[in-house]
RNA sequence: GCCCCCGUAGCUCAGUAGGAUAGAGCAACGGAUUCCUAAUCCGUGUGCCGGGCGUUCGAAUCGCCCCGGGGGCACCA
């Protein structure tokens, strides 16, 4: 409705400047938005006062001009009014709303895809945590984010990929190796002073049995150096499948778990500094290797070779994205705890100097979760090894609630996740609210059942029948939802749909306890069953995308 | 010290790429069920949008300065 809106006023510009009425110039955004106050119309654009500028004259005059000159071809303006300061409000006619129920009935489970993305192929990295423990609280948001913000993508014709990358090249798994190490000594009798900066949690211990189980006693006489990339590789695998499960449950499945140490085969790494010193991005001090990322707004050169030789994770992570880019993805979205923001202009730099657009690559960024028991906050420290799983979460409080909770904030906001209320099947849980509706409407598409109607189809069915305010706020709602999807998606904000829902749940609410929707008036009953199917549609379209099931009895 | 994010109702937060009179949920209080599910609905309040200056026809939104909270400032990942 929107792009329809503003077409007219392109078309209405465009024919205002052939008859000379002001000079050409380029045109500005046109931008046109739904009000939040009926009296102002369904639409409204800025346009007049946008161009007041350029043009000198005064936006009521230029609004005018502008309304003398719309041509509505297909006749779903009913009138349009100037008002304040120059804004131009569109009042529709009443047969667009239900208009919009047919877009309904026709593109049913694909209703509100909008065609934002063209087809473009979007690489969505998410999750990516190293595989030295299980998933925990602060993983699943950025797993439900990602997961949420792929399905937006792909649900506006973007082509769209679901990568891991598995930071399995490192440090931390040879820690991880050495703490699996030191509890399979301890297991065996032997004295052990562990370390403070090993694993600690109780999974490692079990890693260490199974070891045992499997091997005994054999690598007990074998030196430390020797032994530790077996038990590394051991237990890092038998992590990532776990991570892998924990996922399945929550419903995320990935395209590809990307191993870092594919990088660094053939010298893969090494390669790409040379070309990047060829380009002059990178120069040494003597015996260290580092990267110009000031030439491109950093505050600081960076470090891709160590004293020791070794590339940094930066130096690794230039190829990584470099891999990405060279599949072909016109668009690479990372997907970052929000204590690696500061990491952001050297990767962007990165991916300047290897000579993609600066917008080819968007950070999005999630802020931490305050997990919480009824308001007190529970202690977590991965090291310590006490920490709440995301399994442990999934499963205490369901994959639906858990999901919906994790999008109802900016993912760039703190978040208070309180398990018992998570898992409270009450008015302060909003899953159930929204998840309500829906079961509601199909409730009474039984009841409709139960009284041999059939399902009415919109050439027969009289929308003239609609007419209450609350049933017109309805059709505005279900006619928003693409617009909606398609500001998720520009936006990379996901949480946009948990809002939207919450105001369709409220209203269909509202409606529905003043209003039967079954009665003795059959045409009534008609047009109010095509609207409930409808909304029911919308709900589930919706609740799809982020994942989250639609019941039909609650 | 430098950089980033945040500061909106008692609490938790929205506020649609600057728009018209700043919204919702929770909490509190009072009501609604012979009738499609009461996990629902209806009603009752509250705001120096942290503060100041500026840009603009117009600022919660943009810029600068301060105050307060969090995070980051590795040849760690």
């Amino acid at each position: 409705m929107k792009e329809k809106l503003v077409a007219v006023l392109r078309n209405a510009l465009r024919t205002c400047e052939q008859e000379g009425l002001w000079e050409a110039g380029t045109l500005p955004f046109i931008e046109v938005d739904w009000t939040k106050d009926s009296t102002h119309g369904d639409y409204a654009s800025n346009i007049a006062m946008m161009l007041a500028s350029r043009l000198k004259r005064k936006p009521r005059q230029i609004a005018e001009t502008i309304c003398q000159h719309l041509h509505d071809d297909e006749g779903i303006i009913e009138k349009t009014e100037i008002a304040g300061p120059g804004f131009i409000n569109f009042f529709l006619k009443e047969a667009i709303w239900a208009g919009c129920l047919a877009d309904v009935e026709r593109q049913g489970a694909r209703y509100g895809f909008a065609d934002v993305g063209g087809g473009k192929k979007v690489q969505v990295e998410f999750v990516s945590a190293n595989p030295t423990g299980p998933l925990h609280i602060g993983h699943a948001r950025g797993a439900v984010v990602g997961d949420v913000l792929a399905n937006v993508l792909a649900a506006t014709n973007h082509d769209v990929f679901r990568e891991y990358y598995i930071n399995d090249a490192g440090n931390q798994m040879n820690n991880l190796g050495r703490s699996v190490l030191y509890r399979y000594r301890e297991l065996q009798g032997q004295e052990v002073a562990f370390p403070e900066n090993c694993y600690q949690g109780d999974y490692i211990k079990a890693l260490a049995s199974d070891i045992i189980a499997r091997d005994g006693d054999v690598h007990l006489k074998k030196a430390e150096d020797d032994v530790i990339p077996l038990f590394t590789a051991y237990a890092a695998g038998v992590i990532m499948e776990g991570i892998k499960d924990d996922l399945g449950a929550f419903g995320i499945k990935f395209d590809l778990y990307f191993s870092e140490r594919e990088l660094y085969r053939d010298d893969g790494v090494a390669k790409l500094l040379r070309e990047l010193e060829d380009k002059k991005f990178i120069y040494s001090d003597g015996d260290t290797l580092w990267f110009k990322t000031t030439d491109f707004g950093d505050e600081k050169d960076r470090v891709v070779v160590r004293q020791n030789g070794e590339p940094t994770y930066f130096a690794a992570d230039i190829a990584y994205h470099r891999n990405k880019f060279s599949r072909g993805f016109d668009t690479v979205i990372d997907i970052w705890g929000a204590d690696h923001h500061g990491y952001i202009p050297r990767m962007s730099a990165g991916v300047q100097a290897l000579g993609y657009n600066k917008e080819s690559l968007k950070v999005v960024l999630i802020q931490l979760v305050n997990l919480l028991r009824d308001g007190k906050p529970v202690a977590m420290s991965t090291r310590s090894g006490e920490f709440v799983t995301m399994r442990e979460v999934v499963d205490e409080v369901g994959r639906d609630a858990a999901r919906y909770n994790f999008l109802m904030r900016r993912s760039d906001s703190h978040l208070d996740f309180d398990l018992e209320v998570a898992k409270r099947q009450s008015n302060e849980n909003p899953v159930y609210y929204v998840q309500y509706a829906h079961a509601r409407i199909c409730s009474i598409l039984r009841t409709a059942g139960e009284r041999q109607l059939k399902t009415p189809d919109y050439a027969t069915t009289d929308f003239s029948r609609l007419v209450l305010p609350e049933e017109i706020g309805l059709m505005k709602m279900i006619i928003r939802f693409p617009e909606v999807l398609e500001g998720a998606a520009k936006m990379l904000e996901p949480h946009r749909l948990t809002f939207f829902l919450n105001d369709l749940a409220g209203m269909f609410h509202s409606y529905y306890n003043k209003n039967k929707v079954v009665s003795d008036d059959p045409a009534l009953t008609a047009a109010r069953l095509f609207l409930v199917i409808a909304i029911r549609v919308v709900l589930h379209n919706a609740l799809t995308i982020l994942g989250v099931s639609s019941p039909e009895k609650m």
